[in-house]
DNA sequence: GCCGTTTTCGGCCCGACTGTTTTCAGTCG
């Protein structure tokens, strides 16, 4: 675990015992932000301290400065060990079971004594946590359930998988009468990797009401288990223990609920502070002028009486607010608000800006279509270009090629590129770097290729200066256009290579090598922080498929999710470049 | 704990639903 993780996992730690000893909730709401600042940072926290740009950071005050300091210098925290040895470690993890909160935890470990998952399970058994207060027993049996449900309820869904689902849901509710519209919403309408839930937000129109589409919603095919239903919400599972989260709204609240239920939490926090400062106060049915909210008449499930400043659509709230509109990709409290607020927010690249794939394989290795195929493939989709970059030769179990297969694989990918029109084929490999940065074939080999990508595929879990060597060495050779997948990530699967962004990004930016944003789920390969990294480095993009079929050139949208996630403008990534310019590109590097 | 053209003290985001409650606390997002 990097330096920046162990100490946001120390906050995120602090934040819980703050809830459990049951301290000013705003305590642990700001070690919480410090915890996500941290995860986020791409800065490196060490240097940080050394150089004393800690205190530039908002959102980490003078307690948390001294914390990060004294961890940085020394390994631990002594302001964090005191509050930690006031409080049994067992009851941080018992925060993850559904229905039970910081509240109950602490009243059952002061009461009786509970101080792990097991003795709680044990309690629950043997009938001890009647007659506490508040306990009944439909509660006692809302824990146990959240118990038997805690080790789905941590689990994340990729978005491969929710995005369907998603969709098909909306798609499901778009077709109930009186609904207006329908959207996701979520950690998935900001096209997060994973997703721990599915948020879904429906208008209905006017005169319709809520219960006729929460009763429809709970019929669903996908529905397994009810877990809550009223008029303006429904919580349900699907057989595989995905929460869905519906909001039901008139539609003239629409843009206010599906912004509220976009969020981030942490982006929600921040605009609804920019609220405050203007005298408005902002929640999931709109804007509205504070004194005239507060004496407006409120009812649960029904929108206030009062007029608002804005509902409808998000853009006129963001607006009333003094920001630009705000994709949903960029809503992370990542300095998105800041941005839009001084109209500087980037152009963000869309899958029409890709004019072609830059990483794919064929049957000549481990892929399962043609060149004609993949080349058909990719005029499908409106690409000018492709590059076929099968496997080399140390890749024996994805049948990599030798330099002799390789040069006459190039030969044909040429034959065939120039009797097909509207698009170019470029003679490619995606060449292996050895775990001690040599490529796997020979500057001679390269040298006779259109486009090269290098990319790490063993020993990926060397240590980080030996893994940054190993990168730069690839970086450096100058016909390699691209750094494949640089850390080889796979999500829920493995962690993949840890190095010196820094270093890695400005040899990148110096060189004129583009690095990988790799489509292909799991991998996703630089993720959204990563490659944001990069491009404020000045490094260049490519956001490629790493397809080993025509239907896996599909992932470009995917990839291009990761890329806006990252900031992205078309002009930030190679394959959003013509051909002529990405041969500029290319011919820029091997002079 | 953090922050400041509204504040160096006193605020800090806000509502829906459930359960145990006779008016609210806890959990969740």
């Amino acid at each position: 675990m990097s330096l920046n993780a162990e100490l946001s996992e120390l906050f995120r730690i602090l934040a819980a015992l703050m809830d459990i000893k049951g301290e000013n909730v705003f305590k642990a709401m700001a070690f919480s932000k410090v915890s996500r600042i941290l995860k986020d940072a791409t800065i490196d926290v060490k240097k940080a301290v050394e150089e004393g740009t800690l205190e530039e950071i908002e959102g980490i005050g003078a307690s948390s400065r001294r914390v990060i300091e004294q961890y940085v210098r020394t390994g631990k925290s002594e302001d964090f060990d005191a509050v930690a040895a006031t409080v049994p470690a067992g009851l941080i993890p018992m925060l993850e079971i559904p229905n039970l909160g910081p509240k109950t935890i602490a009243l059952l470990w002061k009461q009786r004594g509970i101080t792990s998952i097991d003795e709680l399970a044990k309690a629950i058994d043997a009938g001890k946590l009647a007659e506490l207060p508040g306990m009944g027993e439909k509660k006692i049996q809302l824990i146990k359930q959240g118990l038997a449900l805690r080790t789905a309820a941590g689990k994340r869904i990729g978005i491969v998988t929710a995005l369907p689902l998603g969709e098909m849901l909306a798609e499901q509710l778009r077709h109930l009468s009186g609904v207006a519209a329908a959207e996701v919403a979520g950690s998935l309408r900001r096209r997060s990797e994973t997703v721990g839930d599915l948020d879904l937000v429906c208008a209905v129109k006017k005169g319709a009401g809520g219960e006729a589409v929460a009763e429809a919603f709970v019929e669903f095919p996908q529905v397994h288990r009810v877990q809550a239903k009223g008029a303006a919400k429904v919580s349900i599972a699907t057989a595989d223990d995905l929460q869905v989260d519906l909001r039901i709204v008139p539609e003239e609240h629409f843009g206010a609920t599906l912004m509220y239920l976009t969020g981030s939490k942490a982006h929600n926090v921040h605009l609804r502070g920019l609220a405050q400062a203007k005298k408005m106060t902002l929640n999931e049915w709109g804007l509205y002028e504070l004194d005239q909210y507060e004496k407006a008449k409120k009812s649960p499930g029904a929108a206030p009486a009062a007029k608002p400043v804005a509902a409808k659509t998000e853009r006129e709230i963001y607006n009333a607010l003094g920001l630009k509109w705000i994709e949903p990709e960029l809503r992370e409290d990542r300095g998105e608000i800041e941005a839009a607020a001084a109209d500087a927010l980037p152009k963000l690249i869309e899958l029409k800006d890709i004019r072609g794939d830059l990483h794919c394989h064929t049957n000549a290795s481990d892929g399962r279509s043609s060149i004609e195929q993949m080349a058909q493939a990719a005029l499908d989709r409106g690409y000018e270009y492709l590059a076929i970059t099968d496997h080399s030769k140390t890749q024996v179990i994805a049948n990599g090629l030798t330099a002799q297969r390789l040069a006459k694989h190039a030969a044909e990918i040429r034959r065939i590129s120039s009797s097909l029109k509207g698009i170019t084929l470029l003679a490619g490999c995606e060449v292996d770097i050895l775990a001690d940065g040599r490529l796997d074939f020979e500057d001679a080999v390269l040298a006779e290729l259109d486009f090269v990508v290098a990319s790490p595929h063993v020993a990926l879990k060397q240590p980080p200066a030996k893994a940054t060597d190993r990168l730069l060495r690839a970086v450096e050779n100058r016909y390699v256009n691209v750094i494949g997948h640089p850390t080889g990530r796979l999500i829920f699967e493995r962690e993949g290579l840890t190095f010196d962004f820094e270093k890695v990004f400005k040899a990148a930016a110096a060189t004129g090598t583009a690095l990988e944003i790799n489509g292909a789920y799991p991998r996703l390969d630089l993720n959204d922080v990563q490659a944001r990294a990069a491009l404020a480095a000045g490094v260049k993009l490519s956001v490629d498929t790493d397809a080993h079929s025509t239907e896996g050139l599909d992932d470009m949208r995917i990839g291009v999710f990761v890329a806006r996630r990252a900031w992205a403008s078309s002009r930030d990534v190679i394959n959003g470049m013509t051909l002529g310019q990405l041969r500029q590109f290319i011919a820029h590097k091997r002079k």
